[in-house]
DNA sequence: TTGTAAGCGTTATCAC
DNA sequence: GTGATAACGCTTACAA
């Protein structure tokens, strides 16, 4: 490949120069190229290509105070989960010409604001955030810069701000009430942490809700909270089937810790779903692809992503949005997940 | 909380005007804190704290030539392995001060091509690449703009990049050499997709490699080419036993394909390793939890992420670096796979 | 230790 | 359509 006598990186200055136009006429035509007369786009055109020009983007932020970027901040990349949604979210941005800028806090609401203002200081045009409780201090940033920003995953009940997400409680309550409508009367749930995951919290409480309505209390041992890693589902089956009566139906908090669970099954020479019903709410569409004895409550995490792109950039288009947008889930029954009948 | 009356953002001149110092006293408080009396960088910090002053990153970057910023070009965020170098990646970063931007191209050379150029143009101070093969632009940008960069994943065997990765083939030499000394005779492999993916293709090579060296080849039937999802494995499972004689061996291109595999194993009632053994690559770290019969050689990928974080933190610094950093990978036998005797 | 002032490379507002 | 030129907000010699 010729690389030519290229040596040290051009500017739009020069752009100009060898194009024979002034700088004023080079930045049109690269940004407004219909404001340029078709001879001397193509004159500029080739000066860059000849020179190797590529824009200096901090430069032209300062000038136009537009980044073309957009932050989010997600809990971390290290859960294929949040990754998902940053993934169709980025697809959406590129498409309108934006990029994504991603940032991770590790669960520390420290941490949080701290990269918020990172991001901020970069100049990001708008903001995703997961989930609704945050550091007053990221929303007083946010309304000092007056930045557009939306808020994912779970749905904000007081109304006060743009959200896109899932109503994680109903879904909970609904996959109870199925089991519970098949006859279940011994229930666990294996959790995931639900301090400082709205998520998990609500989906917990969820069952809890669901159950107390039928006069079902989930008790202490009958509730293990885990991080959503597959060898903690194989640890948490462990330590709920230990209690007595045994659970018939196990709950758990995502479909990484209901894979777990199963192998922890498999392992124990434990039949599903004849000697206990494993089922969980399925982030990452994985549950139902490894057995088909599985019945889950579906959330279509990529479209996350992109309803919260689409918001983003409606409203940075100076269009009207809903401010609240919620997303179906769906129970997926799989098979029959009756108790054994004693 | 207390937003006080804050208004419209304010800039460094703002908070000089109300700390009574200049601007150059305010930058430097707020970029070298040592070279400012301590009574005078109190009174600064009140009035960042009273004006709610955010840095504008742009100007900064401008002024500064420097933008704390790498830039990281991935295949997908699609897919955990990738998410997962790009975590470890972004905690070594993050620590060192620096911010990661994470762009993906799905696979596509122009499109990494046209990724890279964004992340130049944001101004990054450095880059991280997947795999060593790419389009000549992207090193011609890289070169012109004098960016410190490291490749991943791959080993560069002409020594032309700094590099941190693995050998894959190597690897896979090595688990079909074990398949082999148990007598293994009848093979298939479930790959990755090649085209456009050196990891996948070295795999598949060594294996190939390690087959031909003692007289087998792999046919056309034996070899089928999956992305990396679970249903795909389950797939590749049902395809490559409607060969005959049917494999006793079944090397899969990573851990999902192979859990895949086995979810298939199950649904046919195939038991492992007793009818077939399902070896693969472990870049997760997900295969062996999900069952202890499956041997693996382990990717060791999050340290890929510290380890060329690291590498390019030194470069920055203008320390010496090793330029080629070979990762070990480890082969783990968990369970007897001998082939069923007939 | 602090202040002055000259850039950094674009964009945007005017004229022409 | 195109060209001067003044911002944009910060850093950094150089002076004091």
């Amino acid at each position: 490949m010729d690389r030519g006598p290229l040596r040290k990186t051009a500017k739009l200055a020069d752009v100009a120069r060898l194009a024979r136009v002034s700088t004023a006429t080079v930045s049109r035509a690269l940004t407004q190229p219909d404001k340029v007369k078709a001879a001397t786009a193509a004159r500029i055109r080739e000066a860059v290509q000849a020179l190797g020009y590529v824009a200096h983007g901090a430069a032209r932020a300062l000038a136009s105070r537009r980044t073309h970027t957009i932050g989010a901040v997600i809990p971390t990349l290290d859960n294929a989960i949040f990754a998902n949604t940053a993934h169709a979210l980025q697809k959406t941005l590129d498409d309108a010409g934006y990029t994504l800028l991603l940032a991770s806090h590790e669960f520390d609401a420290g941490v949080e604001a701290r990269v918020t203002r990172a991001l901020i200081e970069r100049g990001v045009d708008g903001l995703v955030l997961h989930g609704t409780t945050h550091h007053p201090s990221v929303f007083q940033m946010i309304g000092m810069h007056q930045i557009p920003y939306v808020l994912t995953w779970a749905l904000d009940a007081a109304g006060r701000h743009p959200c896109v997400g899932f109503d994680n409680r109903a879904a909970a309550v609904r996959i109870t009430r199925y089991l519970l409508d098949l006859g279940h009367r011994e229930f666990a749930m294996i959790s995931g942490v639900t301090s400082g995951n709205e998520r998990s919290a609500e989906r917990l409480e969820g069952v809890r809700q669901a159950l107390a309505a039928r006069g079902i209390a989930l008790d202490p041992g009958r509730v293990v909270e885990k991080p959503y890693t597959l060898s903690a589902g194989r640890e948490g089956l462990r330590e709920v089937m230990r209690e007595s009566p045994r659970p018939t139906a196990v709950v758990c908090g995502n479909d990484v810790l209901a894979i777990g669970a199963l192998a922890e099954c498999h392992a124990q020479g434990l039949a599903v779903p004849r000697d206990v019903s494993v089922t969980g709410f399925d982030d990452l569409e994985m549950a139902a692809v490894v057995t088909p004895a599985l019945t889950t409550v579906q959330f279509p995490t990529a479209d996350l992503g992109t309803f919260a792109g689409q918001h983003l950039l409606a409203r940075l288009a100076g269009r009207l949005v809903e401010a609240r947008t919620e997303l179906p889930v769906e129970l997926v029954v799989r098979a029959s997940t009756a108790p054994p009948s004693r």
